[in-house]
Formats: C-alpha cells, sequence, structure tokens
DNA sequence: CATGAATGAGACTTCATTCAT
DNA sequence: CATGAATGAAGTCTCATTCAT
C-alpha cells in the first residue's frame, strides 16, 4: 500500500528473475506476481528491456551507496576493510538483488560496455584509496584495471559464497580469510 | 565435411549461445547456422536443455585435460604456476568455450548444485597441490573452499579480461600480475 | 489557443489518419499530437468510431459548402465546370480531408449504406443540373446512378492525382483534360 | 485437398480482408478459416503484411492475364471494348478479389509508389492501344498517364457498382453506358 | 539418418476505454 | 472540463518439438 506500482513490478521482476532467469520470466508473471494488470507494466516501462536496466542501475548504485555509509578511518587497509564489511552486509541483506548482479554480469543480452564503466563509476571512491596505497607502497604496483576488476570480481563471488551457504558468513575463518585474500593478493611480493 | 553433423550443430550452437545468450538462440537458428534441417537437430538431441548439458559438460571436461598436460615441477609454487598458464592459453585459444562457462555458471536455469560437484572434480588435483603447499606453511591455513572458489573465480575473471582485451595479454605486467594476485592472495599474512 | 480542444483533437486526428490509416493510429497518439491528455478525447467523443464519423460528416458537409459557393451560370456547360473547378480547388487547399474521404470510402469497417446517400445528398444540386441537361440533349441519357457515381469517382481520382503531383494541377492539360473527359463522357455520341 | 495449405490461407485472408478490412482481420481468424494452426501461416509468410502483399500482386497479375485473353481486333474501339469486357467479366466472377484491389490502393498503409508503377506495367498492353488510337486521332491527345490513370479508376468504379447491384450489370443501357462514357471520355471534341 | 512443413502454447506489446483525482 | 494511471482483452509473432516422407 505504501508502495507504488511501479516499485512492486521492480521488486516482483527481481524476485522472479533471480530465480528463473530473466528470459525465462514473462512480463504476464511479473505483472501477476505484482498484482498489477499486463498493461501496467507497459505503462511504467515502454519494454522489458527497459524495466530490466531500470533495476540493474537502481541496484547498482543503491550497493554504491551502501558502501560509502561508513566512517573515515586513518590507516588504509582499516578503510578499505570498512568497505568490504559494507558491502558484504549489504549482500546478506539484499541476497536477491546481488544473485541479480552477478546474473546480469554474464548475461551476453545485457552484457555492454556500459557495465565497465558503470562498475568504475560506482566503484570511483575505491580507485582512489588503492591509488593511494600503491602511493604508499602498502599495496602492489599493479596495473589498475586489474586491481579493480579483481575486487569487483572477488567481492561478488564472496558475497555469493556467503549468500548460498549462510553458516560460512559467521565464521571468523571465512570473513577474516576472504578479506585477508583481497589484501594479501593486492600486497606488494615479501623481498 | 571431416566434420559430423552432431559436430556442427555442437560448434553453431557454441558461437550462437555466447553471442546473443542461450534462451534467446533458437534451435532453427542453430540448425540454419549448421546447414541442417530443423529435425536433425532433435535427432541428435531429445531436448534444447539436452543440447546446452552435453555442450557444458564437454567444454568442462576439455578444460580438465587441458590443465592437467603439464610436465611435474618441483616447487609448488611453480606447479601451480603451470596449471595457471595452461588453463589461460586454453581459454585464449577457446574463447568462446570459456564465456560460455561463464555465462552458464550464472544462469539460474541451469545452475544447479552439480555445478559446485563439477568444479571440485575437475579440479581436483588442484586441491591436492594446495593441501600439500598449506602442509609446507607455503600457503596460509584457509578454509578449502574459500581457496578453491576463488582459484575458480579468479581464474574465470582473468580469462574473461584477456579475452575481451587480448592486448592486455601480452603485457608482462598483465599475466604476472594476475597470478601473483592468486599466488600472494593465498600466501601466509606478512609476520 | 483560438482552437478549441474538441478541434485541436479532430485536427490532429486527421492529419495521423490520411499518413498512417485509421485503424493504424491510436487514440493515444491522436491526443499527444494535439496536446491534450487521453482522457480529453474521451470526454469530447464517446469512442473513437464516434471521432471517426465526426471527422467524416464534418469533411462531407464542408465539400458540399465549398461547392456552391459559385455563381448562376447561363450555359449548363459552364455551371458544371464551375463546379468541378471550385470543388477541385477545394481539394487542392484540403489534401488531407480529400485522402480521408478517399481513404474512408474504400475501408469496409466505415462502409454503409450511408455512403451512397451522403454522396447523392451532396451533390443533390448537381443531380438537377444534369437532369435538365439530358433533357435539352446536352448529353447523353445514361441511367442517372451510373452519371452520379460516375462524377463523384472522376472527381475524387483527378483530385487526389492533383494532390500528388501538384505541378499537374498547374498545366492547361491537365486542367482542361480532366474536365474535357467529365463533359465528352457524359455527350451524347456523334452522328 | 487439392490445395495447399499456403493456398488456403491466401483463399481465407481474402475472404475475411474484404468484409472486415485487412486491419480489422487477425492472422489469428485467418488461420482459424483456412483450418491450419497459428504458426502455419507464419511458416508461409514471415510476417501479415508480406501475406497482403503476396494476395495483392497475385490478384494484380491475375487480372492482368484475364484481360489479354481476348482475340485480336481491328478496330481500336473494338479491341478495346474487348479488354474492357473481359476485365468486366473478371471482375463479376471475382468480387472479392476486386474489392480487395479497392480496398488497399485507398489504405495509406499500403499505398506506395509501387502501386503506380504496377498498374502501369500491368495495363501495358493498354497503354500501346490507346497510343496507336491517338496517333489515329481517332481518341483526342490527352496527356498519357491522365488517360491511364482515369482508365483503371472509371474500371474499378464500374465493376465495384456492378457486383454491388448485380442486375445492373445484365442491363443494356448500364453495360453500354459504361463503356460508352470510357469511349466518349478520350474521344476528341466535336468541333 | 535426414528433412522441413506443421503445430499451438505462450511471449511481448498495444490500445480503446474508464475513473479517481 | 481536464488529467493520466490503470486495465485486460486481443494482436502479432516465436519457438521447441513432432512426424510423415
Amino acid at each position: 500500500m505504501g508502495y507504488s506500482k511501479k516499485q512492486q513490478i521492480l521488486d516482483s521482476a527481481l524476485r522472479l528473475f533471480v530465480h528463473q532467469g530473466i528470459q525465462a520470466t514473462s512480463t504476464a508473471s511479473i505483472a501477476k506476481e505484482a498484482n498489477v494488470a499486463t498493461g501496467t507494466l507497459f505503462h511504467h516501462f515502454p519494454s522489458k528491456q527497459s524495466l530490466v536496466l531500470c533495476l540493474y542501475s537502481s541496484i547498482k548504485s543503491e550497493l554504491g551507496e551502501a558502501m560509502q555509509q561508513c566512517p573515515h578511518q586513518q590507516a588504509p587497509r582499516q578503510q578499505v576493510r570498512h568497505y568490504w564489511q559494507q558491502a558484504l552486509q549489504w549482500a546478506q541483506a539484499n541476497p536477491e538483488k546481488l544473485r541479480f548482479l552477478l546474473h546480469i554480469a554474464h548475461d551476453p543480452q545485457f552484457y555492454t560496455s556500459q557495465h565497465q564503466e558503470l562498475m568504475v563509476a560506482t566503484m570511483n571512491f575505491l580507485v582512489e584509496q588503492i591509488k593511494q596505497a600503491q602511493h604508499q607502497q602498502l599495496l602492489a604496483p599493479l596495473p589498475l584495471d586489474l586491481v579493480l576488476n579483481f575486487c569487483h570480481n572477488h567481492y561478488l563471488a564472496c558475497a555469493n559464497l556467503f549468500i548460498e551457504q549462510p553458516d560460512l558468513a559467521h565464521q571468523r575463518s571465512y570473513q577474516d580469510g576472504a578479506f585477508q585474500i583481497l589484501w594479501q593478493g593486492l600486497s606488494p611480493v615479501k623481498s
């Protein structure tokens, strides 16, 4: 009731997409799940494709905002660790949204160069942290796009693991281990 | 002509799947691309679903074989590096096959528990290497499934990056960097 | 602003109907073109069908009025020629209206017996002229409905030709030729 | 049974189009009338549009052939009269086909420049007759496209009249009158 | 083994019309 | 009078699959 019909449609679409896949979900079933008429969906979104993209960008920016809600830290390692935990917590609170990101990232139908750009844009604040840490020789001088790709990808994989097996998420060995791999992986080689 | 019609169908399916997505590719278009009649496809595969699964398992085992074709090495690091390079070379030689693995791994329609099992089975020989290295304290004592997940995922991500931007694949900084992240990420924390 | 919304709707409908066809034009697109809301259209017309019929009868009577605005002439040939030119001028000044008449006249959806009646009613004054001329043996004693049909139809065809190829309308050979066919066609056979 | 499914579809489409209009006839209703499945229609025609165009050109050429099946005559007037009667007979034997021609000729959706070209192409043999007759001063030196337009249009109008009121078709005054208007209309002016 | 016409359920989308504001 | 979100029936077209040849 507090929700607009447009939001109801987006919610239902998300739920169905992650369980059945995007293509396997009909617009009729989305409308039904949202308790609106078929036509209503197309009143708010010109096409199924645009509904998917709208969902995608809204989720992407939601993740970006969630990550930045963390206090400023002194040490770079602590700062990055904060981002990391913030992002993981968001994923555990919004498992379907994360699964959707994972799904769409590998669907040729929706895979565009936007993808890379959107990732960089959303994670821009991370880029700065990393550059700075590399400059301070806290991180190894790896190519920046390689690093970003790794961060993005390791995050999605770990988040997905913790969603599929929620008991792991509460064990320190997994929680610390996941971040250790990230930070250690980017650290300078031990001489 | 040296190819059987069945193989022609598999080849055409792979090509179309990675460019348009599995669901967006019709059996009719596969048959057309393979220069066979619609009915012929269903002589060789009982359904589209079975065609997809057949393609999947054949590619998965092809990757497994490709990785094991490497000489035995003394040092664990060298041994793992060999596996890594073998796998990357296979991906660069078979970009469509890698893209297919990536696509199917995140499609809810085909996502089953098999997936995890198949991954472990294919990478079984790696597990042994890692366990041994952990025992020798060359690698950190991280949970084994976390490690496996990381290896599998980092491989797919790097292979995909090198396929999308082939020029990166030839630069030492990217080649070495990708592996450095892997090995370093699993290494024990510096004092 | 000098135009009422109702008139704006009629104008927009006419424009869209002749370019895309009646059925292919949605009420929504008419409203948009007229810069009014969807609902507004249905305040002024109970249905799309009634909008079409309203447009039809208003155009039909407009043509009737246009034709009668001509001075009384002595000779029957001059009188008919006047009607003819008046009607052609109206068509050239209102090309879309003529195209609409042409379109609707052959659409089974709107084709009713009204059509014949309306044509006769509009052209009633012409009937008298023809009857008289036949009586004076200036015209051949052809069946009256055949004659009327011919007049109506030849007019629409010539008007349409001149609208499609406006340069022809200014050439004497076409202007005179078109009327010559009409008058000559109805004349008594030579010797 | 002697009919192929493709022909059954064309026949049903014609029947429904002339009674309800092209747009008002759904592909589903065509298939039903033809006793085939919906998909069958789209197996033979890539779209509804192409079905319409296929029907159009087949009818147009059928009319062309019907007209040419007449013996060679000495006098131009007799020759043209033969064409005229042949064409009218075809129309009376195929009333739906004529109605379809009439309908499509005025539908903005299908109205293309092809139209004019097709008409000229189909009626090419008539053009020659007319040119010759003009040269012999049996016909007035009117612009050729005006003449052709008139012939085409007068034919459709008369044929339609005779179809709508079949009793008229058997009366000499109408039969002769219709042709008299044609020939007389094109004749030189009485000095 | 191979073919391709035929099937019919179901997908996406459109649209005339209504109604609460 | 005017608005535009909402409706749901209906339209065009797709597609995995079958089967007679």
